[in-house]
RNA sequence: GGUGCGGUAGCUCAGUCGGUAGAGCAAAGGACUGAAAAUCCUUGUGUCGGCGGUUCGAUCCCGCCCCACACCA
């Protein structure tokens, strides 16, 4: 019998996952595993909360730092990575600590998420090309004749979606919906989940506190930096996104600044909505 | 003090040739298996500034008042 055991803490942005995640770990003399799909990024720091250098002192922490804008992050690489990470902790510790505010990811670690063959990059950057120039109605028509099944039952208002079902149908030859398992996989370790939550309107004060913090620490000066490689995914950031906006005579820093803080409630908003759902079926302590 | 232009949803405004009103944004709710801090969906009753008048009926027309802005003194 295994009696490992994986503590999740999870929560919207600004609601002080950090500090109550080192606590956690500290009492249980662990090491903790970020859950952030942002944070991993070494270039980003100011504008991701990423935790201060005294707290990373205090306890080790996973995925943070560990990878380059410029390279490939997803789900998946997320999910082999955290394994490999909570299994080297439980080398040592009976307990491990995941800390993070992105829903997928935790829920590929704790679940387990269906292995899908990698596309073809030609196949991709060619969709993102001919969706580019002709725009949904030629997305919605392709998808609709590449992928009936997913015309009926997928998202066909989400052109994200539908760029990723007729990446996978046309590399695979199958519909991603085949891939689809429903199926959750069992952890050999146990997982105990704490949802952290705050009054809405004292989240919204903590994130606008944040985000003005967080411009008095620089953000402009590291975004600045970071402008060249805007288009890269890991800088579609709440943060940067419009201070790239500001640079480019979109808005004034003033505005910038207030949608920084607006689109970063939304943000919260949406982690609500996703914890709230497993939040049900998952059991937490608090 | 005079003239002009306004006062309609939390904000910016549209509109009703008189039959009690609607957009964008904000906000709220939701979805979401390789971009997830992304992407997408749903939701609009508010003394139509106040008080009177005309009218079957006024937010709309008329009068007075209050408030804001601009210009003239």
């Amino acid at each position: 019998m295994n009696e490992k055991t994986c503590i999740i803490i999870s929560g919207p942005t600004a609601v002080g996952k950090t500090s109550d995640g080192i606590e956690i770990a500290l009492q249980n003399n662990t090491q903790i595993i970020s859950a952030d799909s942002r944070q991993c990024f070494k270039e980003l720091n100011i504008g991701v909360a990423k935790p201060s250098k005294e707290q990373l002192e205090k306890v080790k922490h996973y995925f943070l730092n560990t990878h380059s804008i410029h390279e490939e992050m997803n789900v998946k690489i997320f999910e082999d990575y955290a394994i490999k990470a909570v299994n080297t902790i439980f080398e040592k510790n009976d307990v491990a600590v995941m800390v993070g505010g992105t829903g997928l990811y935790i829920k590929a670690f704790s679940e387990g998420i269906d292995d899908i063959p990698e596309v073809d990059e030609s196949v991709h950057n060619k969709i993102n090309e001919l969706y580019k120039t002709h725009g949904i109605p030629w997305l919605h028509d392709k998808t609709k004749t590449e992928d009936p099944d997913f015309f009926l039952k997928g998202e066909m208002q989400n052109p994200q979606r539908m760029l990723r079902a007729l990446e996978v149908k046309l590399s695979t030859g199958k519909s991603i919906l085949d891939f689809h398992s429903g199926g959750k996989i069992k952890r050999n370790f146990k997982i105990k989940n704490i949802f952290l939550e705050l009054p809405r309107q004292e989240l919204y004060n903590n994130i606008n506190k944040r985000v003005d913090e967080m411009m008095e620490a620089g953000l402009l000066k590291e975004a600045e930096g970071l402008f060249p490689f805007k288009t890269l995914n890991a800088l579609q950031t709440v943060g940067y996104k419009e201070l790239f906006d500001y640079f480019e005579g979109k808005f004034s820093l003033k505005k910038a600044i207030e949608e920084i803080k607006k689109n970063t409630r939304h943000y919260a908003k949406r982690q609500m909505t996703w914890f709230r759902r497993y939040g049900g079926e998952l059991s937490g302590f608090r």
